[in-house]
Formats: C-alpha cells, structure tokens, sequence
RNA sequence: UGGGGAGUCGUCCAAUGGCAGGACAUACGGCUCUGGACCGUAUAAUCGGGGUUCGAAUCCCUGCUCCCCAGCCA
C-alpha cells in the first residue's frame, strides 16, 4: 500500500495493452480517460475506474484524461462537476491540463452529424418516443423501418438544421443512424443520436436545443481526444458495435473499447439512483454521509486516497460479475493506519476509577509511545490523577471465563500508567448501577512494568478525569443488515436500511492531547479502532469524531462464540 | 426461445497446454504494555458430461447456471 507492495497482478486488460504495444499500435501510445457523467457523486465504484484508467497510463507511460461526459442537461449540475474534480484530485490523481468537456465538442459532433447524413447514413425521423418504441420490436423480433427513413439527403440537411435552430418542439423529432431494423443486437436498430431537448446546459447555456446521445457521442469525445484505450463497463458490451460503427462511418481516430466487471460490495449499493434518493429522501445525511459508499462519504469518514487505491489494486480487475465483501476495504484502511495513525487514549462509555491511595490534588505526566509501529513517531506526555475514566466494558463484577480484564479483587495495568487493583465497586442504592470503582495502585509499577516481574492479562486505556476533553463520537455501522440489498426482487432496498447504522456517544472522554486534532487527521484511539475528526460537524466548541473503523477485536468474537454456545445449550 | 457476456477456495484475483497460487475471511497456536499489530499452522476451488493430448482450469463438442440489452439515460 503506501511503501510496498509494488507488484501489481496481470489483469486481461494490461495483457491487451502489452499485447498491443508489442505489435506497434497507436505508435506505441497508451492514452485512458475517466468519463464521468456529472448527475451524482463519484462512489467507490468509481474510484475502482479512476485507479484503473489512471494506473494503466501511468503504468504504460501514457497519459490519462478527466472528461465530463455532459450530454444529458436535464439530468447534470455544476455541484456535480466541483465535487468529482475534487474527489479524484483528493484520490491522487493528476490529469494535468486534459480536463475535457463532452459539450465542448457539441460543433464538431454536429459536424460529424451532418456528414453522415450526406452519406445517407443517417436521416431526421418524426416518429415520437412512443411510437420508435414499437417500431423497433422486441428481443425475439426484428422491428420495422421507420416511414421516414428514406427521405433524401436534402430534406434531412434542412430538418436537421432547423431541429438545432429550434424550430421544433421537444420529442417531436430525432436524429437517426441509417442501420439495419432487423439486426439481433437492439443497439443497431436505427438508433437515435440526437434528440430535442430545449433545456439550459451547465456549461452550453441556451446554446444548444438539440443534444447528441451517448453513443453517438461517446465514440467521438475518445477520437477526437485520441483514446487508444476507452475502458468501460461489462453493460456497454453490447454498445460496441455502434461505437465502432459510428467511427468506421466517419472514417476518424478508432479507440479500442474494453468492458470489465463493475464493482459491487457487500452490504451496501451502488447504483447512482439509489444514492440519490437516500440523500434525497434523508435516509443520510447528504452525499458525505459517513456510512455512504461515496468518495466524500468515506473521506469523511477517514478513509485515506493510499488505503482506497490499495484497494482497487487488491480487488483486481476481470469482466465476470462479482461481489467484493467489505471486509477487504476495512482490511486495507486498517493496514494504512496501523502504520501511520498515531495512537491516543479514548474513553467512549466512561466508568469513573478513583484510586484510593494515589494522593489527592497529585498529577503526573506520563509518558506514551505515539505509534508502536513507527518509532520516528515518538512519544508524548498523558497526564494521570486520581480519578479517572476507563471503559464500561473493561469491568465486569461478575466476569465470565476468557474475561481478562478488571474485577473485583483483579490487578490489571493502566497502559504506559500503573497497575491498579480493584477493590471496591461503588453502586446507585436504587437502580444497582454501578457508579464508581474504587482501587488502588502500585507505585512500584509506574510506567506499566513490574520490578517484581509479575504480570498482569490486561491493559486498559484510560483517561484522567480533570485533564479530560469532552466529545461526541459516532460510531458507524454497515447501512444494510443484509449482504446483498439490491438482490431481493419483493422488497425494496430501503427496508434493509440498518437501523443501527449510526450510534451517537455523547459523553466521550479524550486524553487532552486531543482537544487540538484537525479534520483529515487520522488517529488510532487505542484498543478501540480508528478516529476522525468530522468535517461538517466537529467545532471549537464540540468537538465530533467519527470512527472510521473500529480494530480487530478478538473479545468481541469470543463473545460472540459464547453467547452462540449458550444459546444451542438452551435448545 | 434473439443478441452479447461470464462461470476457479466462503469472497476477490492469478495460472495464457506443464506441480491450481496469492489476498481477504474463518479456525487454531505463538508473541505482545493495544484481546491491536506481528509470526506460524490449518481449512478450502477449476459448473456438469464427453472428447483431443504424454499432459487440460486452459483446446474441441455438449449440457447447465448466472449477468446485460427492447430510454429521445449514461
């Protein structure tokens, strides 16, 4: 990932690529582009295309373009446009001077139009949407010509060219190639390539009414850019034939296009419909929701661009449908931050500790190791007292085998601290909450060793009460309870929404050390998983983290593996 | 039932006629001032049936399963 690891597996598309190199085409030139239509937030998905179309480039010393694929103004919107500039710049990515718009090329495609229609290769059909649908048959049946089909070359010149002077009202006509109605692929089916759509572009304004369709277009924006590689997606598969059509016709610069497998994860969705609308909807919050499958989502998360890359090269790249389990993606931002995130301690659900025999009014800097894994991290200073905060879940009174942690009558150590011994548990005369634990300390063991040698089978992180910061953690969870919510054809995606997606813990405690973290920051809260600061709601006045990912907890599945056991006993 | 694709450990990806390998996940062990990290071990796959070949995941035939396509979306 971020040092390492540089060895990329083969993939079919690289073997191509090296195939083509060897036998001398396009000059030896390697040139990708990543074409994003501006309707929505760039996902993961996404960033799986990004690191493929920019790795190949960079790989082959070739060169990768940014490209607005914006021939749809109905549907695309400036903010769109801001928000993947900025999420694939924020993935590591340099486009250098190559950021191209579709509908900067909307002159020459009319161009282009024009001369096909003077070849008789395409004409101007006044059949409504309606009515094209039924012409062009069914899966098993080949559909019928259109009655305009044969107009001449003149009659379609004049009606195209009134069509872009806005003489004609939206659906009423369309731009046709001239193919073949009855050919097996629907593709072929004298498929549109312009449409009325008086609409006002993001970029065009009012300056165009007619708008040019994917195919149509797609092609063209690769050509004239000089593509030699136009990756795409595994449902475009069926869209080649056009595209090569189209620039056979035109006679002009041919890209190769090559489809692979779109990524999938578990527990989560990534179809741009479906993001929509749970930020529409307010099933999230916005686009950057931190349990959203986005780019923006997961860096605000904490996600870092080296762990995402990391992942796209360990997912590989084929063209069979496949589900990645999100356990990859938390594995590879577990493997950056382990090594780059400096340790601090947390307390998310604090138990009040006092040590009996640590004097009153006392304090002393202690000193900690910022991150075991690199020692240029160095150390910092926590200060301890006489009361402080573990967690809840370290004490158990009444603690079940395999349970290591505190107890009553049980010596546990305080890390980089003392070992203290509990001696006391101080409970709400009502309810039986436990309130307080009193125990005492060793001085002898300052620091967290013993001169005596004696060993204790847990450490606990810990904070001192008087030092401590206040904050709000979020803890995320997967937004689905389900594997695969798209799967089920009954039920609609959205009741597999995980109602526990999201926990708020109000009453956090930090090591003081905290108080001045910034936003982008990565921090291990030690024993506990991986913290952020939260970009839209963190202040100087409350201070928010997010965690990204909490740590492999072997206690955890323990539990688990107990409860499970207890519950077939009962059987 | 027309056309286009794809089937390899639970998951993802390799092996391009020559020992089916890696990663994630899982299980167990070691180590540890994070029940983290690290180290080690184990489990685990070529969709089925034929054929070609000294040798097949790979080539041929055949069957099966899954995905995509009937937007004036991309």
């Amino acid at each position: 990932m971020p040092n390492e690891k540089p060895e990329k597996p083969a993939n079919f598309i690289r073997n191509i690529i090296t195939e083509d190199l060897k036998h001398g085409k396009n000059d030896g030139r390697v040139h990708t582009r990543f074409p994003p239509e501006p309707n929505g937030y760039l996902h993961i998905g996404h960033a799986k295309a990004i690191c493929l179309n920019f790795g190949i480039a960079e790989e082959f010393g070739g060169k990768c373009n940014l490209r607005f694929d914006d021939t749809n103004p109905t549907k695309e919107e400036e903010e769109y446009v801001r928000s993947i500039i900025e999420d694939v710049h924020w993935l590591g990515f340099d486009w250098e001077d190559r950021l191209f718009y579709a509908s900067d090329y909307f002159e020459k495609m009319y161009e282009y139009a024009e001369q096909l229609i003077k070849k008789g290769k395409a004409f101007v059909c006044d059949l409504n949407a309606e009515e094209v649908r039924q012409y062009r048959g069914t899966l098993t049946e080949p559909g019928k010509e259109s009655p305009y089909r044969n107009r001449s070359v003149e009659e379609n010149l004049d009606l195209f060219r009134r069509m872009r002077a806005g003489e004609f009202p939206d659906g009423t006509r369309t731009l046709r190639a001239k193919i073949d109605m009855s050919h097996p692929n629907l593709n072929m089916r004298d498929p549109v390539m312009y449409r009325i759509l008086h609409a006002n572009h993001h970029r065009t304004g009012d300056k165009w009414c007619i708008y040019p369709m994917y195919d149509w277009a797609h092609g063209l924006e690769d050509s004239i850019e000089g593509i030699t590689h136009s990756l795409c997606t595994l449902e475009f598969e069926d869209h080649r034939p056009l595209y090569d059509w189209f620039l056979e016709q035109l006679d002009v610069h041919h890209p190769q296009q090559i489809e692979f497998a779109r990524l999938n994860l578990s527990y989560t969705i990534m179809s741009k419909r479906k993001l929509l609308e749970l930020v529409r909807d307010g099933y999230v919050d916005g686009w950057d929701d931190p349990r959203m499958p986005t780019i923006s989502g997961l860096r605000r998360r904490g996600y870092t661009p080296e762990s995402i890359r990391y992942f796209s090269d360990l997912i590989g790249v084929a063209k069979r449908d496949s589900v990645v389990d999100i356990a990859m993606l938390e594995y590879c931002i577990r493997e950056d931050l382990n090594k780059n995130a400096p340790r601090r301690m947390a307390v998310l659900k604090p138990l009040k500790v006092v040590i009996t025999n640590y004097p009153e009014g006392k304090e002393e800097d202690l000193d900690a190791i910022n991150n075991p894994e690199d020692a240029s991290a160095g150390t910092r200073k926590v200060p301890f007292s006489r009361v402080l905060y573990i967690e809840q879940d370290d004490f158990r009174e009444d603690p079940p085998k395999k349970f290591f942690r505190l107890a009553p009558g049980r010596e546990v150590r305080l890390r980089y601290a003392y070992f203290i011994k509990c001696v006391d548990v101080v409970k709400d005369e009502n309810t039986g909450e436990i309130k307080e634990l009193h125990c005492t300390y060793d001085p002898a063991t300052r620091g967290g060793d013993a001169p005596d040698g004696r060993k204790v089978k847990a450490t606990l992180h810990w904070v001192s009460a008087m030092h401590a910061v206040d904050a709000e953690v979020r803890l995320y969870d997967r937004l689905f309870s389900v594997p695969d919510p798209g799967a089920d054809k009954e039920k609609d995606y959205k009741e597999f929404i995980n109602p526990n997606s999201l926990e708020i813990l109000e009453n956090c405690k930090l090591e003081p050390s905290l108080s001045n973290a910034k936003v982008s920051e990565n921090y291990q809260f030690e024993r506990l998983g991986y913290f952020c600061v939260d970009s839209k709601y963190s202040s100087a006045e409350k201070l928010v983290f997010n965690r990204t990912v909490s740590l492999k907890d072997t206690w955890a599945k323990i539990k688990k593996a107990m409860a499970e056991e207890a519950r077939k006993k009962k059987k």
